[in-house]
DNA sequence: AATAAGTCGTGACAAATTTCACAAGTAGTA
DNA sequence: TACTACTTGTGAAATTTGTCACGACTTATT
């Protein structure tokens, strides 16, 4: 199932990658060079090729890739035609955020159904997702291997076992609690409060003048 | 201004070491040790006293890190003291999630503005920061140097245009769009859609086993 | 005082990632 | 066909980041 030759740096930009290849696709494009996807995407040209020829030799010298063939080559890699189902815990302002978002364009991920403890909330559909109470997890989360926070931090780690032990392998946590699971499950977490700070940070103490992010 | 001497990989754990300080202070520990502090932001110790160890000897062998001190230092590093102010664009649910985070528990950061288009929203508030039309721009942002873009990805070039000629210097973006600016701005993309992308390929790809994230 | 247990700071190494720079090949043109 | 301009794929080097492992010192205990 896995090559497991892509280094981690590389997995990451290929989402991206994908995006906006698909989006020269819509705008009619059927070839691109690395330079160009360069200043799409803002990653050193150099940087592309090498994460492309992890899998093999995709382009062309002196013409560039096809753009069609990137794209179904890349939708295969990413199992694009795979669809995983998530489950998305908290329908607060960011939980509403990641329902209304039309994940399903250039993806292979839906959210099936989200939970809250909000009586307002419960019964209701955003963006076509039900809203089920948080009591319901358990019997509703079946087979769903993919969660999302978006509750209080105080909350996290109380879900974070009830999901772990329904069987949940991936947590994208957007709280600002640092979870504990089991080795065999992976979190990735975002932190909107250290992202901004992280940036101010920058700003102060890493002056760009040339260089670029 | 820079002691331009830290790896950027270490300044991005600051803001996450700052915060998880502060609550082992508010829990009333009085010291702490690198092994501690791992367990609790998920970092590996050794990391952690290599991090610490750019601003030089901070702890004592055979005792830890005293908390207070620690904090202390960070708070001058992190210029926790001076308040950088921020304008969000796009109070929609994502940008609505940032007015009501209450960024200055911890932090050195305030929105102190927001911008919309929506009658609905212009003139109100949301967690206390003024909502503007955008046309307001341009008279009402100076002084601002850091904006969160929480907008649609079509509207990212031209609102990213107004700001860099209002002399913004750093911009948090939130839509799927890669700007483009001068390279003296500092930009930081997070991309939801990828995010999760991203996480749903490593599920895929990289089975854990022991290892962790 | 002596001993045991704990912890830092860091030299040295290892791993991961990025970048340079160029040979080799392709496309386009005349 | 011959020539020019372009672009890939990659060996090699550089840079960045993470980890190991241990000497040196501190605290706590008996």
């Amino acid at each position: 199932m896995a090559q497991n030759k892509i280094p981690q740096a590389t997995a990451k930009r290929l989402p991206l990658y994908y995006r906006f290849l698909n989006n020269l696709q819509h705008q009619g494009k059927t070839r691109v060079s690395s330079k160009e996807l360069s200043e799409a995407v803002k990653v050193d040209s150099a940087t592309i090729r090498r994460d492309f020829s992890y899998f093999g030799a995709l382009g062309k010298k002196g013409y560039g890739y096809n753009v069609e063939y990137l794209l179904g080559f890349f939708r295969k890699t990413l199992d694009q035609d795979e669809l995983t189902e998530v489950a998305l815990i908290g329908v607060g302002n960011l939980g509403t955020a990641f329902l209304h978002y039309n994940f399903m364009k250039n993806n292979n991920t839906k959210i099936q159904m989200a939970f809250d403890t909000s009586p307002d909330k419960i019964g209701t559909e955003i963006g076509g997702v039900p809203i089920y109470h948080i009591d319901e997890l358990e019997e509703r989360i079946n087979g769903v291997k993919v969660a999302i926070l978006t509750i209080p931090a105080s909350e996290a780690d109380k879900i974070t076992e009830r999901l772990v032990d329904k069987g949940i392998t991936g947590i994208l946590n957007f709280t600002p609690a640092r979870i504990t699971v089991p080795s065999h499950i992976r979190v990735h977490h975002i932190d909107l409060a250290v992202e901004l700070q992280s940036l101010v940070y920058f700003l102060k103490h890493y002056p760009l003048d040339k260089e670029n992010d």
